[in-house]
RNA sequence: GCGCGAGUAGCUCAGCUGGAUAGAGCGUCGGCCUCCGGAGCCGAAGGUCGUGGGUUCGAAUCCCGCCUCGCGCACCA
């Protein structure tokens, strides 16, 4: 048992003799300041209530009541409003460390999910250009959380949803035509919501070269098929640069051609969650929380955009994905309920929060000190792999992935170059590195590193102390990072744990210390690399041993 | 107008299911290289946590009103 499993059973057991319900459950915390202690209990303040009485009387009733020597601690008292603090003998808690270096890369690792499968669908952009810095904050958190879920047990899909139908490459295909007949005849304009980007002429020279046959640019069919498929190209080498891979593509235009999308439509009329008004087939989206009711059939006959949604969710379901995480930009919030809605209309027993979504705010990219538009139709943004070549694949990850989604992050291209020698980023990398340096230099194999034998109570100085904090942390930290869809919170543990390295490395010298010193820091040494390297994976990032 | 998100240090942002004196990076100012990497370390300055109420032992955190900003409110996707 660790201290804290120890500690929190004799509090409940002392607040339980004082007359506290049997099921108490007190909880330890670490507190922030560590001149608090290592632990702290806040049983007083809780049982405050139940047992009518003072925090502070309580607190000082529970410590001498405490049989707690035998969890290590050499001090126990009460302070602030009923907190009772907990100081450990040195070496209680470092003895934990063990646990780390025999499990090495796998530490961190849990089998929460028990191996159940779960979806996780992200950047699923349209083939109607090539990615920018929106995409590629959806392909760093979906990445992040797919590598989350997988380490934490559960078996992740990997999944990218292209939207190769509709209107939207209708008008690709509109504007590449233009570009042909530009260069073949020398007057052609892109049309009403066409895409203007530079890569359009690309593509259009390069069908030109493919298709001479077609130099007046009548094959539309052709020309968008030609263009899909360049673009798909295009993203692919985005993705690569970025360094995600997926392990399913599932396109809409497929939905379609399987018949699965008038499927769905037909399993909602039969459900009787539809009905017909103004010439157009509409969903009662309103029985499932909407505030209006929705169409799904255009006077015109087509589907409007969710009912393909809908369709390739259910596909979804049916393929056995019981859990499904979509990752995409709030600016499809308004998705989120008409999707649901739609699903549970099918009457098929899925349930009402299905597929998950975590939505990121937008991303704000600033260049010389102004904001550059994003905006594909006028061909104006940054793409994923502009990025990756100026600032590199490491930093743009961390970059965009240390703040929470639900916030706006702006993305200043000048100051992320400009400061790479100071990013967050390199700070963490070269913590890495450092403590790497150590077995570099000392000739020290880690995989002999075992803890045994090792003297902990010889981890005294604070700095070392709060080290061994931080890394015994980890795993409850990645599990609730798993647990919130939260990779940002992997983000600033590695930012406060690398803070830590730096000062312990500064402070405390490993080679050439006397034993039993040199032995117990070098085993610390380890399990911070481990922790550094574990929780830099997580992100996608890389955990150099030099720089 | 309605919905969602955000408002915390000069700037960019953390702050877990309410806890002790609200944190970090960058920037500013001042120190530290006979020592495993100075791409580092130590220290200082800097805050009415947008605002007004409420809940309670205790609120940046939970509830309500208001203000500001962003996104979305189509038979576009």
């Amino acid at each position: 048992m660790t201290p804290e499993q120890i500690l929190t059973d004799a509090v409940r057991e002392a607040a339980v003799a004082m007359g506290a319900p049997a099921d108490f459950q007190p909880q330890l915390e670490r507190p922030r300041d560590p001149s608090f202690g290592d632990w702290a209990s806040n049983a007083a303040m809780l049982l405050a209530r139940h047992l009518r009485r003072k925090p502070l009387e309580i607190a000082q009733d529970l410590v001498s009541r405490l049989d707690v020597a035998r969890a290590g601690v050499s001090e126990a008292y009460v302070a602030g409003a009923g907190f009772i603090n907990f100081r450990l003998a040195a070496g209680a808690e470092a003895h934990g460390l063990t646990a780390v270096l025999a499990a090495g890369p796998s530490y961190g690792r849990t089998t929460d999910g028990g191996g159940q499968v779960v979806n996780i669908e992200f950047v699923s952009a349209n083939p109607t250009g090539p990615l920018h810095v929106g995409h590629g904050r959806q392909a760093a958190l979906g990445d992040a959380i797919a590598t989350l879920l997988s380490s934490t047990g559960w078996t992740v899909t990997r999944e990218f949803y292209y939207n190769d139908a509709g209107v939207q490459i209708a008008n690709l295909a509109r504007s590449v035509q233009a570009r042909v007949r530009e260069l073949t005849t020398g007057s052609g304009e892109i049309p009403e919501g066409g895409y203007h980007g530079e890569y359009i002429r690309e593509i259009a020279r390069d069908y030109v070269a493919a298709h001479p046959a077609d130099a007046a640019g009548d094959d539309l069919a052709g020309i968008q098929q030609f263009a899909v498929a360049a673009l798909r190209v295009e993203q692919d080498k985005d993705l690569q640069a970025f360094g995600v891979k997926f392990d399913v593509y599932y396109l809409e235009s497929s939905l379609y051609t399987d018949g699965k999308v008038d499927e769905a439509v037909r399993l909602l009329v039969e459900q009787g969650r539809t009905f017909e008004q103004d010439g157009a087939l509409w969903l009662r989206t309103t029985d499932y929380g909407d505030d209006k009711d929705r169409v799904m059939r255009k006077s015109d006959g087509t589907y409007t955009y969710f009912v393909p949604d809908v369709a390739y969710h259910l596909a979804k379901w049916r393929r056995g994905f019981t859990r499904a995480v979509d990752v995409q930009g709030a600016d499809h919030h308004s998705t989120v309920t008409r999707v649901r809605a739609g699903l549970q209309a099918l009457g098929v027993g899925i349930p009402a929060g299905y597929p998950e979504y975590v939505l990121h705010q937008m991303v704000t990219v600033m260049r010389a000190g102004e904001e550059v538009k994003i905006s594909k139709r006028a061909g104006s943004y940054v793409t994923v792999r502009d990025l990756v070549d100026e600032v590199g694949r490491d930093a743009v990850r961390y970059f965009l992935l240390m703040r929470k989604s639900d916030s706006q992050l702006v993305f200043d291209v000048d100051v992320a170059r400009a400061q790479s020698e100071e990013n967050p980023v390199y700070y963490i990398q070269m913590a890495h590195a450092r403590v790497s340096g150590i077995f570099r230099v000392g000739e020290i194999d880690v995989a002999g590193i075992t803890g045994a034998g090792v003297e902990w109570s010889a981890l005294a100085e604070p700095d070392e102390r709060e080290l061994v904090k931080a890394i015994l942390g980890y795993p409850g930290l990645i599990a609730a990072a798993a647990r919130t869809l939260a990779p940002h919170l992997v983000a600033s543990y590695l930012l406060d744990t690398a803070r830590l390295v730096h000062t312990w490395y500064h402070k405390c010298h490993v080679l050439g210390e006397p034993e039993p010193v040199h032995s117990a820091r070098l085993a610390l040494a380890r399990a911070a690399q481990v922790v550094l390297a574990n929780g830099l994976g997580i992100l996608g990032i890389s955990a150099p041993e030099r720089m």
